[in-house]
DNA sequence: ACCCAGGAATTGT
DNA sequence: ACAATTCATGGG
């Protein structure tokens, strides 16, 4: 349990090095009990596949869809809930099926991406080994897994810190905070478009992980929870 | 009925 | 390389 809540970190230090502006500074007050999870990186990886172009009150439907359907039944302290459902099972699931649990489009990409885990026994813990960017690579190889779904596998699950994902709310948080220290031009596209160009992920993420530093990730969660309380 | 959602794949330039 | 288009579905 401490390990799932990441309580062994050194927070002091964490909160010490990220406090480079008065607007993170304010994040870090208001959400001093924060903490990053460490979920199991094959559920992490699903259920951020389903997340894409979803909002999170559909995401939770989808996924206790999914676990009804596909998990296992068990009990705990009288408590009845289904697992979220193996590698096995998905794969042998069929897209109908899948789709049918409010997955629409992204069932074939669960589908692809689970019988290739399967088939190739893949462990994905063994991505913990890899430096950042590589491990980045392997994960955008898998179905219906781009930039930002790779960014938080690799920040919630395999213990990559400097991971920096960049969703629409830390979007909004760069344009609206920090846009004095992104180029111009980038600005000027992101305020008139509503959707996120490759190269423009790439600019914002690196822009987090060179201005925040190894603990990018940890601002990033900061930084979403604060925006996303104010609006 | 309407709008958009913790984006990625595909196609066109 | 980069921009535009498409994608299926549910909750507010």
């Amino acid at each position: 349990m401490e390990h799932y809540f990441s309580l062994d970190e050194d927070l002091q230090e964490i909160r010490m090095s990220l406090n480079k502006d008065p607007h993170i500074g304010k994040a870090i007050k208001q959400f001093w009990g924060l903490r990053l999870i460490r979920q199991d990186p094959w559920e992490c990886l699903i259920s951020y596949i389903c997340a894409t172009y979803k909002s999170i009150a559909a995401i939770k439907h989808m996924l206790n869809n999914m676990a009804e359907k596909f998990g296992e039944k068990t009990a705990l302290d009288g408590f009845e809930f289904y697992t979220f459902p193996s590698c096995q099972t998905l794969a042998a699931a069929s897209e109908a099926a899948l789709a049918s649990c409010g997955l629409g489009y992204r069932a074939k990409y669960v589908l692809e991406t689970s019988k290739r885990i399967c088939n190739e026994d893949y462990d994905l813990e063994s991505l913990r080994k890899l430096p950042y960017a590589d491990a980045k690579k392997v994960l955008m190889s898998f179905s219906g897994v781009g930039a930002k779904v790779a960014d938080c596998v690799l920040l919630f699950s395999l213990g990559k810190t400097e991971a920096f994902p960049v969703d629409i709310w830390v979007k909004r948080v760069l344009l609206n905070h920090y846009a004095d220290k992104l180029p111009k031009e980038t600005v000027q596209r992101l305020s008139s478009s509503d959707s996120l160009s490759s190269g423009d992920y790439k600019r914002l993420n690196e822009f987090g992980v060179e201005y925040f530093g190894e603990y990018a990730g940890w601002a990033q969660e900061y930084l979403y929870h604060l925006e996303r309380m104010t609006v």
